[in-house]
DNA sequence: CGACTATGTCAGTTCTAGTTTATATAAGTC
DNA sequence: GACTTATATAAACTAGAACTGACATAGTCG
């Protein structure tokens, strides 16, 4: 599953969220979004399942726990893609910086 | 439709990269969609109905072609969620630039 | 005006992704 | 060893997205 699709579920980019604040075990997150979102935690589960299988999350066992990790490769790949567009919304940015230059050198 | 199930469409995010380069016409996206995914017209025609109404892209009539510029204010949306996460990646990046630092310091 | 071009929409079909319920596995606890 | 807890998987159902083919609308050109 491309890395897009796998955002495109509001459950997925949610756990992504809370795996940002650190390593998680799937007990802790399926609580947090069958909390938020009232699904089964088979759903989460399998939520987990395409994170994993997509790369967006490394687990490691401890006892019958489960830790998962972020791992950002795929989240820098869609960053990557958005970069040429980034023009787009900084180029205000870009020419108020120019401006305000100007400003200092007249100072 | 939201941002990110927008993008999660290949045929999508092709018809915005084409759109990058500027204003286009229907039959323009059209056609060089249909040579590159080998689908039909009203396909493409669907998927320029769902880039309008996520407010990925813009219309204006000239006669009877349509001209599409995309608009980049959903792209931003999506720049923003990854904002947090952008520090896992540019992490190495930083510590590079810390080690620099020191090495200038010390000459 | 009639034929043609550019574009969009509708209806129906197919495929896929997300969900639930039930079941499986393995580690801790008494 | 039986019972419970933590987690994952399998199978079946459902909803919705994407596709095709047919039709609709409106400019353009002879």
């Amino acid at each position: 599953m491309n890395a897009f699709d796998v955002l495109g579920d509001p459950v997925r980019r949610r756990i992504i969220e809370l795996l940002s604040e650190g390593e998680q075990t799937s007990g802790a997150i399926t609580a947090t979004v069958r909390a938020e979102f009232g699904i089964s935690h088979s759903a989460v589960a399998q939520h987990l399942r395409v994170l994993r299988e997509s790369g967006f999350a490394t687990v490691r066992a401890e006892g019958t726990r489960r830790l998962y990790v972020v791992d950002s490769t795929p989240l820098a790949e869609v960053d990557v893609w958005l970069e040429p567009f980034r023009r787009f919304w900084s180029q205000r940015l870009d020419a108020l910086e120019t401006e305000l230059a100007r400003t200092r050198r007249k100072k």
